[in-house]
DNA sequence: CGTTGCGTTGAATAAGGTCAAATAGAGTGG
DNA sequence: CCACTCTATTTGACCTTATTCAACGCAACG
């Protein structure tokens, strides 16, 4: 893909990161910066990590040190009371960025887990504050990022306490395809990386309830389920179902 | 209440705010910055503004230009959805930032209502960026709040996705009152500013679900309710209804 | 080819929601 | 100060939704 010198360095350029010529550029932390100024990240963002699935780049209580921006792959992440109660806070994906938990304690609050075969980008958190400290739209960018995070948080509050097990599923499933589609994915049809228990975690419902709804769905023609394998088939259907709960 | 031409010059002095002075500045944003640095930070929390029970500071859709630190009073956030759905999104209480919800879209997005007469200093957010690029804690710390406000949400997330009734509204007492001794009142005793149809919306559940398991509550020993006034009577009991939920 | 994990489906049940009525306070105007 | 109004709250009876428990199917994998 890059520059590949030759034999050891082979590996070097292949791991190192540069977000000025990342894909995701326009996603990620990056953007809205000028070429001048991503070129200040490329210096601070230096390593990329694999993290095979069901590794956690962190777990609650771990020092925090960096974030992550997601390069590929798919994550989660989840919180976990002291009885082993197991929410699921968050889907993640490309040019997501993960670990904004970890800087008001200096301790991640919550754990982040890969639901495949991933790699992410490691940003220093202290040299991130240092190059923002310089870089004037770095810093409004990554207030920004955090910021979005927040505004995400209340669409899922939202979604929890007000919405009905149909609207919920049919609001994840709406914001999964938008997701996608602004990474170049089909907006209709998609592999899910989760299993219905992570789902029904996200969602505040049952394994059984999400499972029986995606049933409902399929026999209405809104979507056509297939295990992990969804198609989109009628989106104002499932639109249309919002709107209206309770 | 708003300008007045001769009284004027008379609510100017009384309306300044000073972050060096304030009581609330180990809550607040001046939290762990030295001296020097809060009287920075003066420099820039210059406007303090009433608001009547009742009265939002901003709505969603509000083009974004200040962050809002309480200094007295209460208040509530909340999302609306087209179809009219209204939900609660936080309490926010003396020391709490309300408004972070805006950076990320220049436009507020949700409501920040007074539960009663507040006082809130306004914090021109471009004026923030500008001090925490020359104070470096203050970057620091500003990223704290934020980076709280999205553990707080995860929290809320918990609740609403993994307890049920009776837990959640433990646990919401739970946290009223540690937030209350958290600024020197009592933990036990304290009066709810809003209504059983606001604590309902942000707990997920109906305003009658709310009023029936206070009255259960009660008649466990549990706490003492008296329409808005809360005397936590046991507060072990419940903790432990945390703990083990489904 | 059995094992294992994940997903689907059905029947019974419980938790909350809905609807309706009664009550309690707070504020208002006479 | 009292009667009146309005809103918030409480409580009961009934209903709906989602959960629970259990059985079964399916696909991947060693």
């Amino acid at each position: 893909m890059t520059a590949q010198p030759v034999l050891k360095a082979i590996d070097i350029p292949q791991l190192k990161t540069v977000c000025s010529s990342c894909s995701l550029r326009e996603l990620c932390l990056p953007m809205g910066l000028s070429e001048n100024e991503i070129e200040q990240l490329d210096q601070l963002v230096y390593t990329r990590r694999r993290v095979r699935r069901g590794e956690n780049i962190y777990r609650a209580g771990d020092p925090f040190a960096s974030l992550y921006a997601i390069r590929s792959g798919f994550f989660k992440s989840n919180v976990i009371l002291e009885d082993g109660r197991d929410q699921v806070t968050g889907f993640h994906m490309p040019g997501e960025i993960m670990g904004l938990d970890g800087i008001s304690a200096d301790r991640h609050a919550c754990n982040a887990t890969a639901l495949e075969d991933s790699e992410v980008c490691v940003i220093p958190f202290a040299r991130l504050e240092e190059t923002s400290h310089q870089v004037r739209s770095l810093q409004r960018q990554f207030h920004k990022v955090m910021s979005r995070e927040i505004v995400r948080d209340q669409g899922v509050m939202m979604l929890l306490g007000s919405m009905r097990a149909e609207e919920r599923l049919a609001a994840f499933l709406l914001n999964l395809s938008q997701r996608f589609v602004a990474r170049g994915y089909s907006p209709a049809e998609f592999h899910l990386r989760m299993t219905r228990e992570e789902i029904g975690s996200y969602l505040g419902l049952k394994l059984e309830t999400v499972s029986r709804i995606f049933s409902k769905f399929q026999e209405e023609g809104l979507v056509s389920v297939q295990q992990k394998h969804i198609r989109i088939l009628h989106v104002d259907g499932l639109r249309a179902l919002l709107g209206r709960g309770q």
